[in-house]
DNA sequence: GAGAATGGTCAAGCTGCTTGACCAAGCGCC
DNA sequence: GGCGCTTGGTCAAGCAGCTTGACCATTCTC
């Protein structure tokens, strides 16, 4: 493959990456909730499950613990998580999502499904499903970062 | 297609995306082209062909004409690109590459090469160019922003 | 030509991140 | 038990990249 079919690829990828983080951003404030950065996303992403440290956020977003630590204050102030000592380290604390949190979670979730459907409009719904089944296995495991 | 998918999918792109990027930067970074970030790489992209004014560039960064103006002088200083008077109109700047620039731009295809060379090691190569056709075809043409 | 629109820069301010310092709680070891 | 070292977390200060606002020079429109 030539560098300049690479880099075509390359340039496709950040521009389709770029367009579905702002209509997932726009889906969820289209869904009333606002004052949100996409990079919540992320660390609501990491919280969903059954919460997180603060230095496990920090590793997730790939952060320093300050950084997150000061993106848990505002997410907490404005009601979308709450710090709880830590069931097993009285040194940590668990940052937990509240029902409202879920529920923007859940907003995310619809607004990503609805820009998946616009490409299956585009590129049908069978090409979107091996799309999904190649960046799945090209994904990495460490922390996700933003794209530039 | 339910919502738990359409999340995974959009994971994972978003994943491959922030993993491409670092690694397009650390190709360029070990080439030997120190001082950039990642954002230049999309200006360079935009003067490669023939140059652009300083307002086409915040258009297509989707950044105000400040914060492009600014980009370029960082650039200019380093040394990899001029501002010349435009050839058509007195009141704006041709910005385009010096030879270092278009050194540094093909440095970033090299990297971006590589990367995609790696995919075709897991995926294989036919997978790949599938995913570039989905990709080039799902690819918005308005500005290209960051990710998060 | 006169007035509005456009390209560009200067200046000031904000926000999200970093580095550095610090405290409290756990762990390892004698 | 008590001593050090490590680890989780916060406070404080500083920086970088962006924004808004003001301004000048040139061009377009009538």
């Amino acid at each position: 493959m030539q560098n300049s079919e690479a880099m075509a690829l390359s340039a496709a990828l950040l521009a389709v990456a770029g367009e579905l983080t702002q209509r997932i951003h726009e889906g969820v404030v289209a869904r009333g909730f606002e004052g949100l950065r996409p990079a919540h996303g992320f660390a609501f992403a990491r919280l969903s499950p059954a919460g997180a440290t603060v230095t496990e956020l920090a590793a997730h977003l790939g952060v320093t613990k300050q950084a997150a630590s000061q993106l848990v204050d505002e997410i907490v102030r404005k009601g979308y998580a709450e710090r709880r000592p830590h069931p097993e380290d009285a040194r940590a604390r668990l940052i937990v999502l509240t029902e409202r949190g879920r529920a923007c979670t859940r907003a995310a979730e619809e607004s990503a499904a609805d820009a998946v459907r616009a490409w299956g409009e585009v590129i049908g719904e069978e090409q979107v499903r091996a799309l999904g089944r190649e960046l799945t296995r090209l994904a990495p495991y460490g922390p996700i970062r933003p794209t530039w």
